[in-house]
DNA sequence: TCGGTCACG
DNA sequence: ACGTACGTGACCGAC
């Protein structure tokens, strides 16, 4: 067989790497500091296309000099003169590079006064006389010039795995031109990127006709004259000495003497004992997770490291079932299902064990109601270590088990450690500890190809996997926990509201479908006359969904001006419709139908379709782990966004209503908790004071932004705009937004700030200290201890910077709002069971609770949830909380 | 699967 | 000069 040899262009392929991650240039960070964008983006470069190939020899080469110490800069002093500065973030990439090189088995080669081009320019004729078959990977067009039968010039055309091959015939079809025409089209056109010219004028198209006609640079000089007059001609003419001197610095040299061989150039495949470590100090999980997986499925073995012994998982029988029994103090748990939907998913099995009394599991889930298994689940001497308390907690209850006595949850750990980049699954977040498993992913297969193994051997092994790493996760986790001072925030907050928000949902909120399906056929109709009215305007129908067609309508059949572009087309979104409507009548229609259409398909229809025929009742889920700020998000449906502002929308909530008779719904909100928990992290006297003299602070700050006499009333406007500073400075204040939002000029908007600033200088200095801590540290904390990282907080980037920066101040007030509710939550369940309420909670929205409970217990509830959420934490200033009480949740306002 | 839109705090 | 208000989820059309 034919031997084959590869040659890559160094430079040119790491230069395209570092760009093709440039915008992840901030979050590609080893904890020393190493930026590793290029480095990630060539090692996949390397794994996907050069391990794959094995090649016979393979050589990466590199420019020992900037070129123009080479004869091209003999030739021509300003050859590659005016380069911007390489970045100092990809300079110190360069060494590892070589490194990464070299423990893939491939060599590292440069040479003073030639540049890459030219050394593999060398090598691949050398090799094609030797018999080779060569490849050339780079990013530069040039070298398809070495294109031959035997040589493959391999061209990025985006990134560094999208590549185009460059054989003659390529070239022939692409440009209708032989490899080495290349040169003479180059002498052409020049190269702006190595700064030299052709000639004047002259392009890739005008260059290829005219090679088409005459061949090559000689011939066409030769018979310029004969050419009819024409500006181009003249450029041939005067530029003639440039054109030549353009084709010896595009022609790559191939006979010059190198200091190595072919011999020299074996290729010796991937060093696994070298490399791993080397992932591992530039953090490259996902390499490392390939390896792992490849090593645990016996396709490759690492030299003096014994794979680890593979955790026995037994089938769990009656017979061995009295095995468990050994089991005393501590247990990792985890019980799988389909889907993301614990409320309603098939089961698909468990194992429970530890390394002591070992692992055992099974499909069958009877068995967890068995005595033994029981016992340990419900026992509160025996801990249970788990992923996602909530859901197993769920699932148990759905088998009529109460699981007591959870102490590690690794889920909510490795939230609280970092909430950047948590996607929620076991198997990624485990890597953050160098611990690598088959994700359910790779085991089960994703999307409609999913599918549960027959074996129930393999599937037990794979959730053995599983409860093996949390039972190994639990030290190094709580470990960096304890670092952070964040004990307290785990133990007393998270851990505890896992379960209350687990008893939440399982509750779930009892809704009347025939309610909504009322309101349902009203709108419908109401709907169906504003499409008629909206169709017979326009004078056709159209999909009124669509943006786009909408976009048709009304800013080229109808000539509207555009107020906003998005990146695909016109804006139609409602700020854009409302200035619109005054100019044409049919907007206001428009804007009407999407309010309806929004209520009727989102509300209506969406959570008719989420309602639980057994009992009438909804069940969301409450993600706990997933915002980056510490609040709750709600999904399936999505019970924190149920219409407010709009009537219309509003009536909806009457559909929701008390589950038993006689009971009534009960809500508590926070009032302004944002702007008192930043009245008291700022510690400003003024914003308190504003808080202790007022009723209304966004009154108050009017006054102190207007200057405002005691006696004088605050008229409706300057509280309007008062209440917009407000929420400017609790998202992180930036002029423009703000003069976006108020619709008033930037300048007028800084004066605004700047006067806020004034009155309350202590939330100016929290402001500065906080942005200058999260540029120091790189994170942000709330009052509770729990912890932001802004990956971007030091990015070149303006607007990735600002944003951090924004975040910077906003999630600390936002954040601290969320630790209080919790705790509140947490409290308030206490207080109810300590009071022998019959009353629970049934959501959280955020800053509001809301309840259900009999009605005569509605006083003595209404003073113990008060009670307990003013007092869930002491501020400087008090806590404020609201309530109402009544049939439906559209009554508790 | 992505982007636009709109519902909430 | 740069060009976004902070945090979410669901639905729909377009690709």
């Amino acid at each position: 067989m034919t031997k084959k040899l590869l040659l890559i262009d160094g430079n040119s392929l790491a230069f395209r790497a570092f760009y093709a991650m440039y915008n992840q240039l901030s979050r590609m960070v080893t904890h020393d500091g190493l930026h590793t964008n290029a480095l990630v983006a060539f090692n996949n470069f390397l794994e996907s296309i050069v391990d794959p190939m094995q090649p016979d020899a393979a050589c990466v080469v590199w420019d020992a000099t900037s070129g123009t110490e080479t004869f091209r800069g003999d030739i021509y002093p300003e050859y590659k003169a005016g380069r911007d500065k390489t970045p100092a973030e990809f300079k110190e990439q360069f060494p590892y590079l070589r490194e990464l090189v070299e423990y893939h088995g491939l060599h590292n080669y440069e040479q003073k006064g030639l540049e890459a081009d030219d050394i593999i320019g060398v090598l691949s004729r050398e090799a094609q006389k030797a018999g080779y078959d060569v490849e050339i990977f780079t990013g530069d067009q040039d070298l398809t010039q070495l294109s031959t039968d035997h040589v493959t010039v391999q061209l990025t055309r985006k990134g560094v795995t999208d590549i185009d091959s460059y054989t003659p015939e390529f070239i022939r079809e692409k440009f209708d031109i032989t490899p080495a025409q290349i040169i003479d089209k180059k002498a052409l056109t020049g190269d702006t990127s190595d700064n030299y010219p052709g000639v004047t004028k002259i392009g890739e198209k005008t260059a290829l006709k005219l090679l088409w006609k005459y061949h090559d640079l000689d011939n066409l000089y030769a018979k310029v004259d004969e050419m009819k007059p024409s500006k181009m001609k003249e450029n041939l003419i005067n530029d003639k000495d440039s054109a030549f001197r353009a084709r010896k610095l595009a022609t790559i040299i191939t006979d010059a003497k190198l200091s190595i061989g072919l011999q020299d150039l074996t290729y010796s495949g991937v060093d696994l004992d070298k490399i791993i470590p080397f992932y591992e100090k530039l953090d490259f999980r996902q390499a490392l997770a390939k390896i792992h997986a490849m090593q645990a499925s016996g396709q490759i073995e690492v030299k003096g490291e014994t794979p680890k012994e593979k955790q026995v998982v037994h089938i769990l029988t009656d017979n061995n079932m009295a095995e468990l029994k050994a089991i005393k103090d501590e247990v990792a748990l985890h019980i799988d299902f389909e889907g993301e939907n614990y409320h309603t998913a098939n089961m698909i099995g468990f194992v429970l064990g530890n390394p002591e009394v070992g692992y055992y599991g099974s499909q069958n889930l009877d068995l967890l109601k068995s005595d033994v298994i029981q016992a340990i689940l419900t026992s509160e001497d025996v801990a249970k270590d788990v992923f996602n308390v909530k859901a197993d907690w769920i699932l148990l209850k759905r088998l009529g088990l109460e699981l007591k006595n959870v102490k590690f949850d690794f889920l909510l750990v490795s939230y609280l450690l970092d909430t950047v980049g948590n996607d929620n699954v076991l198997s990624t977040l485990a890597q953050r500890f160098n611990i690598y498993m088959t994700s359910d992913e790779e085991f089960y297969g994703k999307g409609a190809k999913f599918t549960v193994p027959e074996d129930e051997q393999a599937l037990v092994d794979h959730l053995g996997q599983q409860v093996d790493a949390i039972w190994q996760l639990q030290e190094p986790s709580m470990a960096d926990l304890k670092k952070r001072e964040q004990e307290h925030l785990y133990h007393d907050i998270e851990l505890p509201l896992a379960f209350v928000l687990a008893k939440m949902e399982y509750q779930g909120f009892k809704v009347e479908p025939e309610k909504l399906k009322e309101m349902g056929v009203d709108l419908d109709q109401r709907i169906q006359t504003l499409v008629d009215k909206i169709y017979q305007i326009a004078g056709e129908e159209f999909n009124l969904n669509s943006p786009k067609q909408l976009g048709v309508l009304l800013f080229e059949k109808m000539n509207l001006p555009v107020i906003k572009k998005t990146k695909t087309g016109y804006s139609t979104a409602v700020d854009v419709l409302e200035q619109l409507a005054p100019q044409a009548p049919i907007v206001e229609y428009i804007l009407l139908y999407r309010q309806l259409n929004k209520i009727k398909s989102t509300y209506i229809d969406g959570l008719l379709s989420v309602i639980n025929p057994k009992d009438s009742k909804i069940h969301t889920r409450f993600l706990q782990t997933l915002t980056q700020t510490g609040r709750l998000s709600s999904v399936d449906p999505n019970l924190q966004n149920i219409p407010m502002r709009t009537e219309e929308g509003r009536k909806i909530r009457q559909a929701f209503v008390a589950s038993q008779p006689g009971w009534n719904i009960y809500g508590a909100d926070y009032s302004q908790i944002e702007l008192r928990v930043l009245a008291h992290v700022t510690g400003d006297e003024n914003l308190q004071k504003a808080f202790l003299n007022g009723e209304d602070i966004h009154a108050e700050t009017a006054r102190a932004v207007f200057g405002l006499k005691p006696d004088e009333e605050v008229d409706p406007n300057m509280r309007r705009t008062a209440k917009a500073v407000n929420f400017g400075i609790v998202y992180g204040i930036s002029d423009y937004g703000l003069s976006k939002n108020l619709g008033i000029s930037r300048k007028d908007a800084k004066a605004f700030i700047d006067t806020y600033f004034q009155e309350f200088p202590k939330v100016h200095e929290w402001m500065e200290a906080i942005k200058k801590k999260a540029h120091e540290d790189g994170y942000v904390e709330t009052i509770a201890n729990r912890r932001r990282y802004l990956p971007d907080i030091n990015s070149k980037n303006f607007n990735l910077r600002s944003f951090a920066e924004r975040t910077a101040m906003n999630s600390p007030i936002q954040g601290s709002a969320a630790d209080i509710i919790k705790l509140a939550m947490i409290h308030v369940k206490a207080a109810l069971e300590e009071n022998h309420l019959d009353a629970h909670l049934l959501l959280q929205v955020h800053d509001e609770l809301v309840f259900e409970a009999p009605k005569e217990e509605m006083e003595k509830l209404d003073k113990v949830v008060s009670n307990v959420m003013d007092s869930a934490v002491k501020l400087s200033i008090p806590l404020k909380v609201e309530s109402h009480e009544g049939p439906t949740w559209y009554d508790a306002k």
